[in-house]
DNA sequence: CGACGGATCCATCGAAGGATCGATCTTCTG
DNA sequence: CAGAAGATCGATCCTTCGATGGATCCGTCG
């Protein structure tokens, strides 16, 4: 019997390029889903193997939620998590959501069909560029607190610390403390480096 | 006759996403390229009808040289770009080189289709979503220097002013200036906000 | 409970960034 | 050639940023 297979991705495109390599080498894709949400319904209705899941999921939950959201119900499918670019924050969250490796989304169609074949057996998945990876796990990890997390992102959008201030209802002085404490756990000098450094290692 | 297209993206799963809706509406796709130099060399021989074209390629030329290439030699194709995400500089640029459309690759199958036979009709393509691109065409044309593109690039990614001058061996002072002409065409208080702005409007 | 750590908050001050003047030199173009 | 535009540098002044230190609140854990 073959390997069933359940694709997310938001894009129409995409989710038809993985259904003809796919289909292609003999897998059966049993469905697709544009959403983290219809994935897990899907899931949950139909028992794929495998799970192909995009990284970035557009409006709703993103792949990490949905990869912990299929790995927490019975019979969970293996997941492989694919992704454009290299987020290593966010991939190293996906693996430890549950996922069992991940893809680059430029690599070549026999790497997909290997992958696939692997995942289906229990191992574990990896692209053939995981430098990036290793550096990421190898990288001291930065934890933010939400408070942190809220004014990073309005650095990385250019915002003064007296806008920022005024947006999240605190004192200067406050959002200053913030920034500082991003500075260090991000190991940058200044705060233009710092949303560079944040986007570099996928935090936002 | 049926409408002859060739696809130029870099990564495979996108190509074989859009050869198989493409063909399935009937299409003849003569070609796929991962380059921009691929697909001037195949379009040359080909002479395909249309080229769907991808915006970022990788490493080698981007869509916007592929597109001017393209419609600089005889007997020119219908050039379709295609973009993840709304770049909007890039994109005018595009229109600029003779695109006659851009897609957003979220878009659903149908509109792609569509966009081919406009496009291979002679027509102009616009995806559903062009509020962006008014607002790009309606805000006054940012033109950076080569030299403020520079100093652009290494404020995005976080250097002071001093490093800059490091980098490019000049003095302070001159980077200072660069930078104040770049806040005032972006028209943003900060360089913070100069390095948001500038990845909005595709400028890096 | 009481100690501890984390998160949030605030004030002060030297350093860096940004605004505003000025200027010379080269290159390209009408 | 005259003029425009880009790149280079300097001096001044003011604002913002970043570093430092200390405060309060709150949940956890021994």
């Amino acid at each position: 019997m073959s390997i069933r297979l359940l694709i997310v991705d938001d894009h129409p495109i995409v989710r038809a390029g993985l259904r003809s390599v796919i289909e292609r080498r003999g897998f059966d894709v049993v469905a697709e889903a544009a959403s983290g949400e219809e994935a897990v319904a899907l899931a949950s209705d139909l028992h794929p193997d495998v799970v192909l899941c995009d990284l970035r999921l557009g409006e709703g939950i993103d792949g990490v939620e949905t990869t912990a959201a299929l790995r927490s119900a019975p019979r969970p499918p293996a997941v492989i998590i694919l992704t454009t670019f290299d987020h290593d924050a966010q991939i190293v969250r996906a693996l430890e959501a549950g996922a069992a490796g991940y893809l680059l989304k430029d690599v070549a169609t026999e790497v997909i069909a290997k992958a696939i074949t692997d995942a289906a057996a229990g191992a574990l998945v990896f692209g053939p560029d995981d430098r990036r990876l290793v550096e990421a796990l190898r990288a001291p990890r930065v934890e933010l607190t939400p408070r942190e997390l809220e004014v990073l992102r309005r650095v990385d959008e250019g915002a003064s610390n007296r806008e920022i201030a005024a947006q999240l209802f605190i004192a200067e002085a406050t959002v200053k403390t913030h920034v500082v404490h991003l500075l260090e756990k991000l190991g940058v000098p200044g705060r233009s480096a710092a949303a560079a450094e944040a986007r570099r290692r996928g935090l936002i």
